[in-house]
DNA sequence: TGGTTACAACTTTTT
DNA sequence: GTTGTAACCA
């Protein structure tokens, strides 16, 4: 009986709900974790609980992540909880652990435990190079594109002999399926594989080795799963395989917040967990710890319009709170400084610029925020963004290292053979890849070869073997050097470091001094392959300074973070939700998109603050922009708008609306439905309640605009661009010849005539 | 070999 | 507006 003995304090400090979730240890579990409900304190309970109740050792418990992040986090809270046990479980991410396995058994899949895992940029580098040689239109076909396709292929589970007519449609003009086996055979010569073959070869090793299969679900009583609505098919079916013999898989997700379908994630999988798994329980986290009353109220509000969720309630007990703050300015910049405007008024009250974020759907909507921030001298960091390693000069130097380890490695042979210049220039090369491919032989061996004959001239041969005597001496030195030592040599010798002394450019010194970097992070490998694999599958963003910044990044990588107060700016259509992404994925697309939204309101603890702007300005063109449909759709008892002072009172011609009491903003609205007065509103109705803010009361008025009031040629004016005439017309959409402004496409209830 | 110019592209990006 | 690539020239 429970209540004759105490509960373990880490029982203890559970609700029930989530008590129940770590207390079924035995047989499939879904656990739908609501955000903030306490998923992170479940999973390493749940850890704690199977090793201190005796069922299982360490080294028989998985607990697979998607982020080293979350990798880190769980490992270091389940440390807290059973100490350094913690060390011999099989904790990591889908594919340090598939890689882990890999290179146990890489000669069963035909490569060598020491191989390359490359990153994105040398994968679209050699699918360059193989749509040249099959006479690919990279116009029409962007290496990038079908870079994507075969990732694709491989989140799916598709080896190249699997995928069929119909996966390929007639991309890369019917070649796309050649291209995938030719680049999987190039691969396996180069002794490297991408991200999706680590989980991919772990999928052939298993099936096509029914020891190994065993050796692993012998071994794995116990699996845990983190945000598993993120799981690709190739996840699920590893996962499946794992679980076969023990059913002990306990995954947990949201499927409110699965915003990586672009990427391979199939929702699916969650949608379907109690079928693919006989006997599945599921439990469901709701009480929500984190945000206040009216944010989860929004957010509930807003996800229930998607269909083909499994159904969940957020609850708090929390009391108190500010309706989520709903702003609509004239355009980018005055959001910006709204923004900025709200940050200092929090500052001002003693909040720490860390416990406030601004989430943004794409990266161009940076710019205008990083340039306020410069402006005003505010602190910020931006989250996300390129890594430490995609940096060139690390790039570079990690070629040189990789060259050394892993000879066979012709991306890397080819990035630095000249580099810096030692007279190798592309005729050279072009003769050393033509033996290569005539023998199918690694560059490396092509190189060696070639200099035995007199197919180079003296002088492009007398540079190429001392390149290769380099390459040789260095091989030798890795045997008796520590990896620091031996990258501080071979940087040095091979003239890279001085490469960079030597450029005048203003970055050089920040390059040097990454390349410093590099090495002293090397130090607290045992090895150059440790090293190596930490790069490449491990190695975290730049952690920047410490000083309390603001931080600012994209909803996407916003996912899992909390923060007091979350900007939500740039709540427009075409914008949130993107255009592209409804274009290409159609209402799938779109309820993504409100899962986002989703996931941008849940990140907030007290307050959420979203804006739209009426123009704003993307690649140098000025659009007039309609609120985002999401708005519309948030609960109006729990959110308060207002406008910015002059947004309205900007344009000339507005009048009474004589009795119409739905007044419409700006005429934005036109032909989509009431949605805009309702807000209004619910302005008015929440603006004596609370007063604060921008709202203007009694400014906003009906804007009487028939489209066709203005018509091609009139001379007009705007309140932003000055005069110009019309060109064409679209609807309530005019084209404009400034004068100053020069051609810009605008709604014509921001022009007057002139 | 590098430095210029022109031209297009441009959503998200845990590994 | 910015970035990256290709083509062209000193």
């Amino acid at each position: 009986m429970r209540e004759s003995e105490p509960l373990a304090p880490y029982l203890a400090a559970l609700n029930d709900v989530q008590r129940e979730a770590v207390e079924t240890t035995e047989g499939p579990l879904l656990v739908l974790a609501g955000a903030g409900t306490g998923k992170t304190r479940v999973l390493t309970s749940r850890l704690a609980h199977i090793l201190l109740t005796g069922r299982a050792w360490p080294g028989q418990i998985l607990a697979v992540t998607f982020t080293n992040r979350a990798a880190r986090e769980m490992r270091e809270r389940v440390a807290g909880l059973i100490g350094d046990a913690v060390d011999g479980l099989w904790i990591g991410t889908f594919h340090a652990l598939a890689a882990r396995i890999l290179r146990r058994h890489a000669e069963l899949v035909g490569l060598r435990s020491n191989f390359t895992i490359l990153d994105s940029d040398d994968q679209i580098r050699l699918i360059k190079q193989l749509m040249a040689a099959a006479d690919i239109d990279d116009k029409r076909w962007p290496a990038r594109a079908l870079h994507g396709a075969i990732e694709r292929f491989k989140d799916r589970g598709l080896t190249p002999d699997k995928v069929s007519a119909a996966d390929t449609g007639d991309m890369a003009e019917g070649k796309l399926l050649a291209l995938y086996s030719q680049y999987q055979a190039r691969l396996k010569l180069l002794n490297a594989c991408d991200f999706g073959d680590l989980l991919l070869h772990n999928l052939t090793l298993f099936t096509a080795n029914a020891h190994v299969l065993a050796e692993y679900q012998d071994r794995f009583h116990y699996m845990l799963v983190d945000e598993y609505q993120d799981t690709n098919v190739a996840q699920y079916l590893w996962l499946r395989l794992l679980a076969q013999k023990r059913h002990n898989l306990c995954c947990v997700g949201d499927d409110d917040q699965s915003i990586y379908s672009w990427r391979g994630a199939e929702i699916g999988n969650i949608l379907k967990f109690e079928q693919d798994f006989t006997g599945a329980k599921i439990v469901r986290l709701e009480q929500n710890y984190r945000s206040t009353r009216d944010i989860l109220a929004a957010a509930s509000g807003l996800i229930e319009q998607n269909t083909g969720r499994l159904g969940k309630t957020l609850w708090t007990e929390l009391e108190g709170g500010d309706p989520v703050a709903i702003r609509a300015v004239w355009d980018g910049e005055s959001e910006a400084r709204m923004v900025c405007e709200t940050v200092e008024t929090l500052q001002r009250q003693k909040i720490s610029l860390e416990n406030m974020a601004i989430l943004v759907r794409a990266s161009f909507q940076m710019r205008e925020f990083e340039e306020r921030f410069i402006t005003l001298g505010l602190p910020y960091r931006v989250v996300g963004g390129p890594r430490f390693y995609e940096r060139q000069e690390i790039r570079d130097a990690l070629a040189y290292m990789r060259l050394v380890h892993q000879p066979d490695d012709d991306l890397a042979f080819e990035r630095i053979v000249n580099l810096p210049p030692r007279g190798i220039g592309p005729a050279t090369l072009q003769i050393v890849h033509k033996l290569a491919r005539a023998q199918t032989i690694p560059l490396t061996t092509a190189a060696l070869r070639i200099i035995e004959t007199d197919e180079l001239k003296p002088r492009a041969r007398k540079a190429l073997s001392a390149f290769n005597a380099d390459c040789a001496r260095w091989r030798t030195m890795s045997q008796s050097l520590d990896q620091v030592e031996l990258t501080e040599t071979i940087l040095d010798e091979s003239g890279y470091t001085a490469r960079w002394q030597n450029d005048k450019s203003p970055d050089a010194p920040g390059r040097l001094e990454n390349l410093r970097e590099l090495v002293s992070a090397m130090e607290e490998f045992e090895n150059l392959a440790g090293f190596l694999e930490h790069i490449s599958l491990v190695m975290d963003r730049d952690n920047g300074s410490n000083e309390a910044a603001l931080s600012l990044m994209t909803l996407h990588a916003a996912k899992g973070l909390e923060f007091d107060h979350v900007f939500l700016p740039g709540w427009e259509e075409e914008v949130f939700p993107n255009r592209r992404s409804v274009d290409e994925g159609g209402s799938a697309a779109l309820e993504e998109e409100r899962r986002l939204a989703y996931v941008g309101l849940t990140r907030a603890k007290q307050q959420a603050y979203i804006s739209f702007a009426a123009n704003r300005r993307i690649y140098n063109q000025w659009l007039s922009c309609i609120p985002s449909r999401f708005v519309d759709e948030l609960p109006k008892a729990h959110v308060e708008v207002s406008s910015e002072e002059g947004l309205y009172g900007a344009k000339s011609g507005y009048s009474d609306s004589g009795g119409d009491d739905q007044p419409e903003w700006s005429g934005v609205r036109q032909g989509r439905g009431p949605g805009y007065a309702r807000m209004q509103n619910t302005r008015m109705q929440n603006t004596g309640k609370r007063g604060g803010g921008t709202v203007i009361e009694g400014r906003a008025k009906v804007v009487a605009n028939a489209p066709s009031h203005i018509q091609v040629g009139a001379r007009v004016f705007h309140q932003k661009f000055g005069y110009g005439t019309v060109q064409s017309v679209d609807g309530d959409k005019l084209e404009i010849e400034f004068e100053k402004a020069g051609n810009k496409k605008v709604m014509d209830s921001f022009v007057d005539p002139a």
